[in-house]
DNA sequence: TCCAACTTTAGAACTATTCCAAATACCACC
DNA sequence: GGTGGTATTTGGAATAGTTCTAAAGTTGGA
């Protein structure tokens, strides 16, 4: 099962109703890499769906959140949340120029949950490991503004 | 040096005026474990100063981060910023029933930050560490209130 | 002590996100 | 296949965190 039908799995699993906005939403998410906000998915959306809403997008991620289905990383120094339909135990990197969010594997973010678990009396429901700084880029564009 | 001298001394070291506000945010931010929003500090803080204003706070807080003094936590489900001032690697614990963040000291973390650097291109600023779930006290609370 | 530059202040402005009520669409059931 | 109850969509208003602005007040080097 892809990533798509986990998600709307999810859904459905939940008693929720699939829409074609739902559907689009979904399929965004599972097919893109980038770690969208939600008015970014609006905007790509809105081709498609010219009468969609903003409040429909944040409906439906508030959703899939609630169902443990994606993550809300937080902002990228964009103060926009950004998403992330990636579940797994990963890294996040995020440049603070460009605001993208790129994942990263890690072979010592699994250790770092079961510590967190282990010696902490809290009942862990996620967790977001996000490092920011400048990707090789906008490391190349600051160095050449700044001549 | 305590770390209240250290968050004054990195604002004169770039350059920044010391003023009783901005001494008493520090301090404020030196000697609470808490992880205080914008609002709670100018809340603690109108006591002392009645004209303080929240702009203020954010201007302080703002400067702190932009040196590197501090961090930006960012939500712990309440929607705002959480900051916290020590900037040694650590995990960051929080409710999302109380909104209340503690610090949890790890060995794996310093190890998770070199993965990082050595497998990406970017210039590393920074970065958060967040797990959040329920506290003792809330999952207590939920318990009861469930009877 | 003086002055230029930086800060504070108060309030307006901005913007992400949530809320609301009416219209619409989904889907379980017949 | 229809139908109805109920969740969802919509658009606009409301909310709230944060930033901006201009005037007044401070800081700290000379």
């Amino acid at each position: 099962m892809n990533l798509y039908e986990t998600l709307l799995t999810a859904l459905k699993t939940q008693g929720k109703r699939i829409t074609p906005q739902r559907e689009a939403i979904c399929r965004l998410l599972a097919e893109s890499d980038e770690h969208p906000t939600a008015r970014q998915i609006y905007e790509t959306l809105k081709a498609q769906f010219p009468s969609m809403s903003l409040a429909t997008v944040y409906n439906t991620l508030d959703v899939l959140v609630s169902v443990g289905a994606i993550n809300r990383l937080g902002s990228a120094g964009d103060d926009t949340v950004h998403y992330d339909a990636d579940t797994n135990p990963h890294i996040n990197l995020a440049c603070i120029k460009c605001h993208r969010i790129i994942d990263l594997p890690s072979e010592h973010i699994q250790a770092l949950q079961e510590e967190v678990a282990r010696n902490s009396q809290y009942r862990i429901l996620g967790g977001r490991v996000l490092y920011y700084g400048l990707c090789p880029e906008c490391q190349r564009e600051a160095v050449e503004g700044g001549r």
